[in-house]
DNA sequence: GATGAATGAGGGTTCATTCAT
DNA sequence: TATGAATGAACCCTCATTCAT
């Protein structure tokens, strides 16, 4: 009996950090950094606010944690997709996007981006943070992708530096018009369909060989 | 004269309310809308704190203001651009986009974007307010470019809807990044160069008759 | 023309301060002292905050002109009533009961009482002023008044110094109750079947000879 | 033991709200609602601002919560007064006099009248607050001892409604002039002559068989 | 005399953070 | 380890008062 709980109360005390990252990115997400009450993210994790400070020092290294906990295993993933990889890139940049949909913008995580645009100014640090340890590795692998279709001759010669951006920049886009849908949108858009666009009108402007989509040419 | 500009006492009613938004714009897009001190507003615009509620009723109604002043005028311009454009449709896409650079993105009033992104959640009546203001007319706009394009043979027949927004992403996140670059950028992007890509790619991705750039295909 | 147009403003003028002060008495007695703001008393006279600064020196003292201004006649009047009353002080307590309600309890100004209960503390020189010029001379007229009565055999021997305050209180209360009523009550005192009954009761209670009102006894 | 009552970290939950209500109810009475800092609640409770707000929303539930804490075991035991009485009506309405004098008309509680008059204009809720939980009550009691006295043959057959008020408006200025003395009279009524005084008055002008007091008629 | 733009101190309220228990 | 009572700095907004015109 006595050894149960005890094993229940440490089970529970590994998984403490799990439930208040969890807790945290719900509420940063829904509400914004700075509208989210340390209070309420503690209560929806189970615990008082004081425990909360046991676990990270402030609310900035919260925020910190939450984006690590939930970027990282996303990029480990895709990457791991790219090396793996066989076939036109035209698949491969496929598979990426409905990947990075499925694993993150599908997900609270995609408010992620949206949360970091919006404190950038007024937290550098975390903004610095999370250039180093997202944005360059996700940036690093469009470039790979992009370069390896360059290179089989599969895509067009483009500037890769600005298309990686220009790549990036709607699915961001995206994850943040998703998440904050409910607050002013009343046309929402569908992010099945308009992955599919932006595939369409992308691939077609990097091609060699242009496929012409629904419409025969 | 130039003297009583500098006045205590200086009677400028008609001169406010022009430097309060400037003021307001400038930190708005620094700090974000929460993290922005009207105390701070004021003494930018060499003014007390008092006196900015002489113009405008609250902080919210000040970012209202801020969005009116700075957004209108360049859509009022983007919509003389498409009325009056003769020839192809192509240029209609290249001088939309370099015209809302000039006009906006190239501006302190490219962050309020990131602005609302960053605060729809919080002040749910503001992204309203925006939507009804600046990006409904903004999509109207991006239709009808696209709809002149495809009517005319010049453009694939796209998904309108989707389109739309996968072709302002690019744009809109130019303007969010590149305004805060400062705060978390190291090799900051070239707008320019940047703009070229995403020309270059979406609009071949558009045209039935694809111009490859750079490289002849 | 000319000189119809100076006497216009010269009247005008002269007619100021009384303008202000029935303005002020308004929103006073409607708001109290504290809610009240010099703006709307300025707007409701019909000039602007600053003229009203030409002719009070500050919130206080438009407060005690206010006082001033709306009791001292009515109280000259009373005094006037009871130098001249002939006959029984029955009919005296009546008249004189029933001509204040009629020259103040009936009015604004009825306001006052309710003013000064909530401001004494935060104003004590308005308190004092208050006691001076209206309290004292309110009480010296109610002792007279018992005093006749009891010098002529038509009153019992009452305790006239608790006895003023004994019968001030409800006439006092109907003015503060009259005046708030819109705010809480839900079953508003009539003040002429109120006003009946108190002098039934009281005058009951002060006759030699009590009358049974209603009832034969 | 007592040094852990000054300790800065003392848990005292239990005894807070008794204490805030405390200071609350002085201040209050003495500087008026609107000009009570909260501030200086908490400093007089010695406690910091934000406490306050652990136990009470705003500033307006303090008050609230101040009238009930004062009001209500007065009522009870009012009521139970009445509930109990056996005897002359006269007796009853001495001993409801006196009673309500030392239960609440001798206490810091008796200013409460005096607030609710200066704030039933800018606090409409507090009025109905109070009308439903006190005036109410109050009214009802005094129905109930007069019916009593008239049903008995005791009192004279008065109008009921009306008379409810004439009888508790000395009561309540007495508590009113009580309160605010400090600030404005020079000649302080003695609240044991004025009571006395009141209930001769009235009672002689309620008793069937008038009892000439002091006096032999 | 009259105006009204400008001031700036002041207060209610919130919430991240602390620390005695 | 966990708690939650307590803190206090910070900010939006109001409004009596001033004074250049």
């Amino acid at each position: 009996m006595e050894c149960q709980l005890k094993k229940r109360w440490a089970r529970r005390k590994e998984a403490r950090p799990q439930e208040l990252l969890a807790a945290a990115l719900d509420l940063f997400v829904e509400r914004g950094f700075n509208a989210t009450r340390l209070d309420d993210v503690a209560k929806l994790a189970g615990v008082s606010k004081g425990t909360l400070y046991l676990y990270f020092a402030n609310k900035e290294e919260l925020f910190k944690a939450v984006i690590r906990e939930n970027m990282v295993p996303a990029l480990d993933e895709a990457e791991d997709v790219i090396a793996r990889h066989e076939g036109h890139s035209a698949d491969l940049f496929r598979e990426l996007v409905m990947g990075w949909w499925a694993r993150v913008g599908n997900t609270k995580a995609a408010g992620i981006s949206k949360l970091l645009m919006a404190e950038a100014g007024n937290f550098p640090e975390i903004a610095r943070f999370h250039h180093e340890e997202v944005v360059k590795r996700r940036d690093a692998m469009i470039a790979r992708a992009l370069e390896r279709g360059i290179a089989r001759g599969e895509f067009r010669q483009v500037d890769t530096k600005e298309a990686i951006s220009v790549l990036a920049a709607p699915i961001v886009m995206l994850m943040t018009w998703n998440t904050s849908f409910n607050a002013c949108r009343i046309d929402p858009i569908d992010p099945q369909h308009y992955l599919d666009c932006f595939i369409d009108i992308f691939l077609n402007g990097l091609l060699c060989q242009p496929v012409r989509g629904k419409q025969a040419v």
